[in-house]
DNA sequence: TAAATCACG
DNA sequence: ACGTACGTGATTTAT
């Protein structure tokens, strides 16, 4: 017996608007981490969640009205006139609903012109009867008309949750008439939401009166002879136009040219993975941790189509041609340390996968994987280099990586899980490692090997066909070079970077560690006597009471969740609280402590006493690298106390530095050269000191002697307020002063500064057309945001717009003299060795004797990395350890 | 798992 | 009028 199909059509703009009111109560309360409401979106979730397990439907559409203007609109102007203004927190919320509905592998579809009424219109007649039952949703009692034998009408009662379900017998019972009548209904009665006029003086009664007695609008006017004289019949005489229009206004049109098919519309399920980033997304918790992962991984898992593998128990030199992916499986983030327990590689026509002590052992496989020719293809080129490299083998030759590739395009697309990459460019075949391997406590290789083979085997193909596809999109955006020439370059050596890792005196840091825990005990000792009481002093939370409430102090700020206990809070109670003194210091020296010492003694490899951190070059938004595990980019400097941690990172050989360059207010240059603001450019070109001529311009001071340490202060301040896209709360909370005068200074900038001013304009409204903004090699950030109706979201977008292609350019001249530091050192036979990069300075470590050469190299590579319209300038320093190298 | 705090550029 | 500086990662407490 053959089942009908089931289809469901929701009229997506008025169900959402239903949700919006519906949850208008919570309207405040609801909204995620960047502030967007989001009580639509959880309504039409909900709603969604309650059609998909009541309905099942076989088939699904969401359709969305196009725009403002219609086919209606053009024979009476004022339809849908007089609405109130749709609410801003209504329409921010909108794009994103079509996130929800991708999450939820839900069809949707808007055409221009017409309505979404018109879209289910039509599809709801012109589906076959026999084959489909059709479900209609809307909040929209117009939408009843088109009840039939196999289409049934839902309508939204209170909510959304909650819908009344309209058919031909249900209307009859409650209206007297059949589903089409209501059209002539409203052709006498008018609508006053959507602007139809209707007739005078005639509401829903009498129409309906009419209508059972005549049928139709136009049957009324064939036998309009036959009523009685009355104040209707003249009515109903003099605006016959009206009321034929009206009618016409409210027919739902069932012939719209719509491009889709049924076939289009068929539901096989939600896309997990998306879903899951929607949720995440939206700060929606309650519906993550509702879930059910496991079971619906299995589902998706089945639906994946067949792969053909072979699995290699013997290694020859046939498996291997020039063009080829390559997977290395590793279940820790940690590549230095993890074990491999798979690996796969591959062409389009076959794919072989085998056990890593096969192929470690197999010199067929080394001699491939080092030959300049063969080029392979992989997801995350430096994990795969180093985790090859641990084995003594080189891997060459590695001419594309999907997830640095992923990255370029979109720098949010930079998931490390493989499957999730190929998702956003609609590549299905590939399952999550989280749904093969499991997560946190239960995080395992499976049992049955072929689990594993068969997964690495889809990460193959998934390789090779988004190789192909993002190169293609690569050359699209023009960014070839930037993969080509600076990132896949970049990636082996930072790779090289972290397996050299850097030196630590393991000494020195536990001496350090006993005289931290002395004196953390004595302060800990002194601040529970001036509370009278001991608490937690790591705690905020047990702070704050003490501080706030025993004692009485005054509340200067507040977090979300109560007293806000942060360094410029107490700062301000220093004069009028002892204790704060200490509680500062604690702080202080706990964070050195935890982070610091006992962080780095604990990620010290024992065997050669080095760290091996890992560059993420695929995290920042802006192009810089980040590096984690341990993060050697925020070592302390600023303060002496954690400066001295610097003493323990030393040179890895007797009778060698360590040699530190950084660039001198890279940042600033490159703003003066986007800028080409005439006299930002010249204070660098005539070399002098940037915050200080700031300062003679803002202050109208005439020469350099007369600027004060306070206005330099000051004006250092603005420079990186401008930076960062000033606004002039930013700027007074930085300086501590009122916000008027902040916005004197950014005023008193900006006319010294035309050219800033002009730039920050310009870039802001090239964001705006072209929904990104690019460095000065062509690195893309994506700003969705930047037209949102959102004037928090809006903001922000504006100062990232403002910020990345002066961050991102600036990290990448760093990244291009890498390359070229690199390049030189080898050509040159230099020992010295790059370490560390720290966003706008490089460390190496240098034998003595090649310091000199070390420091003109570096001058002469950094200074040149690029040429812009201002001279770039590097600064260097050496000594027995980092801390020397000052 | 989130929030608060603080280290760096 | 709206509420805020840009980019990161690690540790701790609390839920």
């Amino acid at each position: 017996m053959n089942e009908k199909k089931k289809l469901v059509l929701i009229d997506g703009n008025s169900v959402a608007y239903r949700a919006f009111f519906a949850l208008h109560s919570q309207l405040e309360r609801m909204k995620n981490k960047n502030g967007l409401h989001t009580n639509a979106l959880y309504g039409f979730h909900n709603m969604i969640d309650n059609v998909l397990t009541k309905e099942k439907p076989t088939h699904i559409l969401v359709a969305f009205d196009a725009g403002n203007t219609t086919f209606r609109h053009s024979y009476f102007e004022a339809y849908k006139a007089g609405r109130s203004k749709t609410p801003g927190e209504f329409s921010e919320q909108m794009p994103y609903l079509r996130d929800l509905l991708d999450g939820f592998g839900i069809k949707h579809y808007e055409l221009k012109n017409f309505e979404a009424d018109d879209i289910i219109g039509t599809l709801a007649t012109q589906v076959d009867p026999t084959i489909y039952d059709v479900v209609v949703i809307s909040g929209d009692r117009d939408l009843t008309q088109l009840a039939k034998e196999n289409v049934r009408v839902d309508i939204t009662v209170k909510g959304v949750s909650e819908l009344k379900g309209h058919t031909i017998e249900t209307i009859q019972e409650e209206m007297g008439i059949s589903p089409l009548q209501i059209i002539d209904m409203k052709g006498l009665a008018g609508d006053a939401s959507d602007n139809i006029p209707g007739v005078t003086k005639i509401g829903e009664k009498t129409a309906l009166k009419l209508l059972k007695e005549y049928g139709s609008v136009e049957g009324i006017y064939e036998n309009i002879d036959s009523l009685k004289k009355s104040k209707m019949k003249e009515n109903l005489i003099n605006e016959k136009e009206i009321a034929l229009l009206s009618k016409k206004l409210a027919t739902i049109d069932t012939e719209a040219p719509i491009e889709i098919k049924i076939d289009d519309l068929i539901f096989s399920g939600s896309h997990m993975e998306k879903l899951i980033a929607f949720y995440r997304e939206m700060d929606f918790n309650s519906h993550l941790s509702k879930l059910d992962t496991s079971e619906y991984d299995a589902e998706q898992n089945n639906q994946k189509e067949e792969i053909s593998y072979k699995i290699v128990s013997e290694i020859t030199a046939d498996m291997f041609n020039d063009d080829m992916a390559l997977y290395v499986e590793m279940l820790e983030d940690n590549y230095h340390t993890s074990p491999i327990f798979c690996i796969g590689w591959g062409d389009d026509k076959q794919i072989y996968i085998a056990e890593p002590e096969i192929v470690f052992a197999s010199e067929d496989f080394k001699s491939w994987a080092s030959k300049a020719e063969a080029k392979k293809q992989v997801f995350d080129a430096k994990r795969t280099y180093v985790a090859l490299k641990r084995q003594n083998i080189d891997i060459t030759s590695i001419n594309f990586d999907i997830l640095l590739a992923s990255y370029l395009l979109n720098t949010k697309d930079n998931s490390k899980d493989l499957s999730e990459v190929a998702i956003e460019h609609d590549y299905y075949e590939v399952s999550s490692d989280e749904s093969v391997y499991g997560k946190g406590a239960k995080l395992a290789i499976p049992e049955e090997k072929s689990v594993t083979y068969d997964h690495i085997a889809r990460k193959i193909k998934a390789i090779r066909v988004l190789s192909k596809q993002l190169n293609d999109n690569l050359e699209e955006n023009e960014q070839t070079k930037l993969f080509n020439e600076m990132e896949l370059p970049l990636s082996f050596i930072l790779a090289d970077m972290e397996l050299t890792g850097v030196k630590v005196n393991d000494k020195r840091l536990m001496e350090m560690k006993e005289e931290f825990a002395i004196r953390l005990n004595d302060i800990e000792q002194r601040v529970y006597e001036l509370a009278g009481e001991k608490f937690n002093l790591n705690s905020p939370k047990q702070l704050g009471v003490i501080l706030f409430e025993k004692m009485g102090y005054p509340v200067i700020k507040k977090t979300k969740t109560g007293y806000s206990t942060a360094v410029d809070v107490l700062e301000q109670l220093r004069e009028q609280a002892p204790i704060v003194e200490h509680i500062l210091d604690y702080r202080q020296i706990a964070k050195i402590q935890s982070t610091y010492i006992e962080g780095l003694l604990k990620v010290i490899d024992k065997e050669t006493g080095k760290i091996h951190t890992r560059y993420m070059q695929t995290v920042a938004q802006t192009g810089r690298l980040s590096s984690v595990d341990p993060n050697l980019q925020n070592i302390p400097i600023r303060l002496e106390e954690g400066r001295k941690i610097r003493q323990a990172f030393i040179p890895s050989h007797e009778g060698w530095k360590i040699f530190a360059s950084d660039y001198s207010q890279i940042e600033l240059r490159v703003l003066g050269h986007v800028s080409n603001d005439t006299l930002l450019k010249e204070a660098f070109i005539e070399g002098q000191d940037i915050h200080s001529s700031t300062a003679m311009r803002v202050f109208g001071i005439a020469s350099p002697e007369e600027v004060s340490p306070e206005m330099r202060r000051r004006a250092k301040a603005v420079n990186f307020g401008i930076v960062y896209g000033i606004s002039d709360y930013g700027l007074s909370q930085n300086l501590g002063i009122s916000r008027k005068e902040a916005q004197q200074f950014i005023d008193t900038y900006f006319e010294k500064y035309p050219g800033v001013k002009t730039y920050m304009e310009d870039i802001v409204r090239e964001a705006k057309d072209k929904g990104f903004v690019e460095t000065l090699f062509q690195r893309r950030r994506y700003l969705p945001e930047i037209n949102s109706r959102n004037f928090n979201l809006r903001s922000f977008a504006e100062r990232i717009a403002i910020n990345t292609p002066i961050q991102g350019s600036a990290a990448d001249i760093l990244k291009i003299a890498m390359i070229k530091m690199d390049k030189k050192l080898k050509e040159l036979n230099m020992k010295a060795t790059m370490l560390l990069q720290v966003h706008d300075e490089l460390i190496f470590e240098v034998p003595e004797d090649e310091i000199e050469q070390l420091e003109a190299l570096v001058v002469e590579v950094m200074e040149g990395a690029v040429e812009l319209s201002v001279p770039l300038k590097v600064d260097s320093n050496s000594g027995k350890s980092w801390y020397e190298a000052k």
